[in-house]
DNA sequence: CGTCCCCTTGAGCAGAATCAAGCCTAGTGG
DNA sequence: CCACTAGGCTTGATTCTGCTCAAGGGGACG
């Protein structure tokens, strides 16, 4: 897999690391730091369709449909690699490494498909808490949970874009949970102080934990 | 590809293809017919993912998850074939074969982002529109559009669970794009009397209509 | 010091859900 | 052959979740 690597890069809070209208597709892994793919509408809505942890493959999809249509955002500083995608075909002559990034693909659909399920069917609390449950399950096993608290870098309208929610009912959203002592939102971070509450919340078990870190 | 066909098989419109417990997984590709894969929660709800049609092949991702997470029905009679989901490991080395397994998940995964998008973001009335624009392509891409009609075998229980919305609800919208000029849904199809301002409606140009049959 | 962005909160509105009732069709069993 | 039932469609009345609009406060940064 090395062989492929093309650069290490380093960028900043912020900056675009792949954008919705970029000219050739363009294959990463996430280093450190964390990152969100979401897509624009005309009208100017947006949503935020995954998060990107350490660990995470970023533009799979665009390498095999030719073509970006959605954008990569640096929540935070990151580091990164950059794979040469010109080559990806030699890569398919590794059975292993086809069949797993075919899993990889096939976990990424799924993950969709549970976000797709929650923002149809639920309402604001039970969205937050199935968004926050997957994400604390995939944090867990990256060992980037403290105790009953992670840092968490999106802002109340990353948040909310996340979820399909405006930031004022997402902020009324979140003082319930907070004052049923179920989940606190703060200064960057979020301490879970019910987490069988929170799950109890949630609609579905998660199946992010599966996810497994690419390199 | 002929080589790992098992059987060639019929069922019935409401017949489960995959269930959500399904013991293994189970490659098939739709000959003819209508299906839809869903997911429901414990609360009741569901929700519909996708629309299969002929062409689509179905159960990729469980193959490479194990495990079968939501369910496919049969929305009409169909055929379909089965594949031999264990030897799919051969069939990766056909390089040419993966790299097509790869950009139809890849597509998948492009259709659900731009499904979460409209759910998250949109009204209705441009939900709505946006569905059967997509459907619209897909069909017109299979020669199963006439004019401006086609067959529509979704109830209207089923659409409103495609779009996130309730029965009434999506009644009262289909009255008032019907009473628009823009749509007629009757009788099991669906009749465009107005393209232009159904597209217009739609928030996204879709990108379903890439969508090609597998065999 | 001013500006910009984000968070916070209130008031009012509207899109969508719920509840409820009536109609029609198809299927079932007597 | 008909009565009964169940499920889907249609519609109205009502409720409520979530959105829009609006305004004020608090950093961060030039």
């Amino acid at each position: 897999m090395h062989a492929f690597k093309i650069a290490h890069e380093r960028t900043w809070a912020g900056d675009l690391l792949l954008a919705q209208d970029h000219p050739g597709p363009r294959l990463l892994t996430l280093y450190s730091g964390w990152a969100i793919r979401s897509r624009s509408l005309a009208s100017g809505e947006r949503q935020i369709l995954s998060v990107l942890l350490p660990g995470d493959l970023i533009g799979l999809e665009t390498v095999f449909r030719g073509g970006q249509s959605d954008s990569v955002e640096a929540l935070t500083d990151v580091t990164f690699c950059v794979f040469d995608s010109r080559r990806l075909d030699e890569l398919l002559n590794v059975k292993t490494l086809a069949r797993r990034l075919l899993s990889l693909l096939a976990l990424d659909q799924q993950q969709l498909s549970e976000r797709l399920t929650i923002i149809g069917a639920c309402d604001a609390p039970r969205n937050l808490a199935q968004f926050i449950c997957d994400l604390y399950d995939r944090l867990y096993g990256r060992r980037m949970v403290q105790g009953s608290r992670f840092k968490f870098p999106l802002s109340m309208r990353q948040l909310a874009d996340a979820l399909g929610l405006t930031t004022v009912h997402l902020h009324r959203t979140l003082r319930t949970v907070r004052e049923q002592g179920i989940l606190l939102f703060e200064g960057g971070s979020i301490e879970i102080r019910d987490l069988e509450r929170l799950r109890a919340l949630a609609p579905l078990t998660s199946s992010a934990a599966r996810k497994q870190p690419f390199v």
